[in-house]
DNA sequence: TACGCTTTCTCTACAGTGTAGAGGAAGCAT
DNA sequence: ATGCTTCCTCTACACTGTAGAGAAAGCGTA
């Protein structure tokens, strides 16, 4: 029963970002996705060397699908926009997201991403340094925003949750965290990625005259 | 061979700690760990539920080791003070930081970081809402921060490493990126840390008002 | 001292993982 | 028809977490 010609590195790879994005609870498993396409395990490995660079196919696929608009003139407005499209694309591959944020090792379609960002901040006056480090803060504070709303962070806690909270807090040794209960419970994902990219953006354009 | 006596929850957790952190390639697993402790696997068991709850008391450990500096009443200060204690945990600590960033569950004493940070915004004036959307941003970077320079990508580039990045930028497709090639392959991870904090204590500042 | 009870550890076993190595079948070129 | 190459399968191994059944050590009570 050997169903020739129906395996392609392509076809892998998608099967594969699918499966990662799909199944939120069962991770990923080679065999998982050789059952899915129904074919044996070794046959995935004459396509791709081992899970690590399948993984790094996707990895490259899911960035390259990273869609970054145009450059308006407005770096603000730009450094928006790309953050924006980035946390986008981890909403519509929660699964294939997560794995990259974990995956160590450097996926050339970032590139893109990187260029647009270095663009938009060469051309508003930052200084090279400036503009390296402002890119590495940048791309960490979407990433783990993403991640975080893809966790569920940023979704209203349940009744459970919120109920241990209470009793954490119930002992008075954090007033502070006690006081803010009520907005901890229920968080907007939307506001609180807007307010994070203005205070970033607001917090560039102090520095960018003492850098 | 029945040795008792020899295992606690306590010494489990320690052994598990250490082996987190001193094995950078190798990954920690329940078998290793016993027979590092001499001991049959499933003896773990006996102490703690499974791995994951395991993990939960590294992680409870991990955190109510970190140094929390005591108030200044300059909440700029002591922002850059707490985050700084973070970082230096992660580096005492790097795999078990790791193992924590991904673990997904709450730590209770996550609450002593987060009461402090609570703690210097509301006496600053913030706002609830801003409040709680702060501290998580600020969370957000040093996690970050501290786990790219756990991983290495705040060290400066292997040969190799450089040679790929520049081949990589050979095509002229990314121009801006190729101009910061010197910066990028070149960082500093002491002074890009406190780059953040300036961006972002100086972005907070800004949003104070308006929120 | 002898009995049993509880606590702590071991042994065996199972289902799952990634993947090496050998072999078989299909298609193509000669 | 013959061989070659490509694609896939089968078997096997070392590894993972952990369920379930004991075994051994220490204790309390008789």
């Amino acid at each position: 029963m050997n169903q020739r010609g129906t395996l392609t590195r392509q076809r892998i790879v998608e099967a594969a970002m699918a499966m990662l994005d799909e199944s939120q609870d069962r991770q990923f498993s080679m065999r998982k996705l050789a059952a899915q396409l129904q074919v044996d395990p070794m046959a995935l490995y004459h396509h791709h060397k081992n899970r690590h660079a399948l993984m790094g196919e996707v990895m490259l696929a899911l960035m390259a699908e990273c869609e970054i608009p145009p450059a308006t003139g407005d770096w603000r407005q730009d450094i928006r926009a790309i953050c924006q499209a980035v946390r986008q694309l981890a909403r519509r591959h929660p699964g294939s997201f997560r794995a990259f944020v974990v995956f160590e090792q450097w996926v050339p379609s970032e590139h893109r991403v990187n260029e647009a960002l270095y663009t938009a901040l060469l051309s508003a006056g930052f200084s090279k340094v400036a503009t390296v480090r402002a890119v590495r803060l940048l791309i960490a504070y979407v990433e783990s925003f993403a991640v975080d709303e893809i966790t569920g962070w940023l979704e209203p806690l349940t009744r459970e949750d919120r109920e241990n909270l209470a009793a954490d807090l119930s002992g008075g040794a954090f007033p502070a965290t006690a006081s803010l209960l009520e907005t901890i419970v229920r968080p907007d994902a939307d506001a609180e990625f807007v307010f994070g990219l203005d205070v970033l953006i607001a917090g560039l354009d102090g520095v960018r005259a003492s850098a």
